[in-house]
RNA sequence: CGGGGUGUAGCGCAGUUGGCAGCGCACCGCGUUUGGGACGCGGGGGUCGGCGGUUCAAGUCCGCCCACCCCGACCA
């Protein structure tokens, strides 16, 4: 690890979080350019990202399974709009085994086609009814600028596919995983979002409607961080998803797509990060306690070592560390797990054994203001409290920002000025031609038509025409 | 693809008029240290992006190529 100072966020966010990435050891730089090697830290994080997802996908009736890493290249041509949406960026493979395929394979880009191609196998009645199938996957998409995490060349992610009999019940699965997204960025993440729909222009290529959590991060910029879509019968008319119905007629399937991927790394990153690094928040931190250990002599050793033990079997229902190393000083590990993000740091030296204490340090408040005396007694009550309260004033202080930064201009010409250094919330009246005007103005883009809508109508902050919905707009990532 | 930049140790860089390839950090060993990024001594590590040319001699000069980074049009 460097010890070199972090450049700040004011100064150079972009910078700062490619350094915090790299020296926290979250994922590096692999020889493919636009690609990345994700660390064990930064893998730990997806890992619990993943259990928090899958849970909720369980719990709301979905089942796992794994479709191939290989898609004839005549499947995606099957959805106009998908193919022409995706082909810019497919990487293809056109030899296999030393020849020239006859039909090249598209490597994933997402695998709607696939799914829907054998949706159309499995699907005959009305009793097979809904599918409801994830999987947990990498996919590749040819990228011409990248960045760690937010938009490399391959990603991993989840995609859940489902197919219904009718299109009320594919919308409501539409918005319940919408909902589950939503749920598990606020509870799980800290990361407070935004549930909308998409423009026209902004949604899924193939989609009927396209849903999305958008997020702010530090620098007031946003971040789509999950999305939800509602297909239609656009892809069971492409692949032949039919279904007899009771009374034996034969039907087309609605179906829906929706994903999270390890983007959303990149969204707890630049949420709760600070100018020391990364703050990971307790409930999928890859470790939430690390003990540090305090001795100048090898009789103050002597006393610590046991208690560190000690303080360590009693936190092991936590996800906790020792660093017993000999080879840096305290201070080099306070400023090392800060930059970890770890939520909660256990300092114990000669002057707490004496008191039968132990120091904690909340990593969401630097220096003194956030160090504590805790009594070794009962103290895995109070660490268990401490990140509580730590995951609460993560989303508190996230959400006190992003509320900051969104404003509702009056007029164009506040626009302009208020999308530099955050969000605006505006009626528009959902023409192609006021959202083009505005991103060719400001380089903002509608992030989404939130789904708490405050009814009535309104003027459209472009052209003055009437509105029905209102609209945020952002410059975005 | 357009514009700008950089390639020398793992990382960050220096290298003058062409003349023994260096510095800081990191790494290894020993010792002293340890409540907010310790220090001393000793050590290991190089196809100077590649190919070609000029020259007694090229990291340095010339030509071509390659890679990567930053800024603009597409995207979870």
């Amino acid at each position: 690890m460097s010890t070199e100072k972090l450049p700040t966020r004011s100064e150079n966010f972009s910078e700062w979080y490619n350094q915090v990435i790299l020296r926290a050891e979250m994922a590096d730089y692999s020889p493919v350019r636009g690609t990345m090697v994700v660390r064990p830290y930064g893998w730990t994080l997806w890992e619990n990202i993943k259990d928090a997802l899958d849970r909720r996908f369980k719990e709301t009736g979905h089942v796992n399974a794994a479709f191939p890493l290989f898609i004839p290249m005549s499947f995606l041509e099957k959805e106009k709009e998908h193919v022409e949406g995706f082909s810019p960026e497919l990487a293809v493979v056109t030899i296999g085994g030393g020849e020239k395929l006859e039909e090249p394979l598209v490597v994933r880009p997402t695998s709607e086609t696939i799914i829907g191609y054998m949706y159309s196998k499995w699907i005959k009645s009305y009793r097979d009814l809904p599918v409801l199938i994830n999987q947990w996957a990498n996919v590749v998409r040819w990228e011409m600028r990248t960045r760690l995490f937010l938009r490399t060349m391959e990603f991993y992610w989840q995609e859940g596919h489902t197919a219904h009999a009718t299109e009320a019940e594919a919308r409501e699965e539409t918005l319940r995983m919408l909902d589950v997204y939503t749920d598990f960025a606020i509870n799980e993440a800290a990361v407070p979002v935004i549930p909308g729909r998409k423009s026209e222009t902004e949604k899924f290529a193939g989609a009927v409607e396209s849903y999305t959590i958008e997020a702010m991060m530090g620098d007031t910029r946003a971040l789509q961080s999950g999305t939800s879509h509602f297909l239609g019968q656009n892809f069971a008319k492409a692949f032949d998803i039919q279904y007899l119905d009771t009374s034996n007629t034969l039907q087309y399937c609605w179906t829906t797509s929706w994903g999270l991927s390890t983007r959303f790394i990149g969204a707890i990153i630049m949420t709760h990060g600070d100018d020391q690094g990364l703050v990971m928040p307790p409930r999928l931190a890859p470790l939430q306690v690390v003990i540090v250990p305090i001795y100048r002599s090898d009789e103050e050793r002597a006393k610590v070592m046991p208690v560190a033990d000690q303080v360590f079997q009693a936190l092991k229902g936590f996800r906790v560390k020792l660093d017993d190393r000999t080879e840096v000083t305290p201070g080099f590990k306070f400023n090392d797990w800060e930059l970890r993000g770890v939520p909660l740091r256990i300092e114990i030296g000669p002057r707490d054994v004496e008191k039968g204490v132990v120091t904690a340090a909340r990593r969401d408040i630097p220096g003194k203001a956030g160090k504590t005396a805790l009594p070794i007694e009962g103290l895995a009550a109070q660490v268990d409290e401490l990140l509580k309260t730590i995951q609460s004033a993560l989303l508190e202080r996230a959400t006190a920002f992003r509320d900051a930064h969104i404003s509702e201009p009056a007029d164009y010409d506040g626009l302009k000025e208020a999308v530099k250094d955050g969000w605006v919330y505006v009626w528009w009246c959902g023409s192609k031609e006021c959202e083009a005007k505005i991103k060719e103005d400001t380089r903002a883009t509608t992030r989404c038509i939130p789904m708490n809508q405050p009814g009535g109508t309104g003027r459209c902050i472009h052209c003055g025409g009437e509105a029905h919905e209102k609209v945020y707009i952002a410059r975005a990532y």
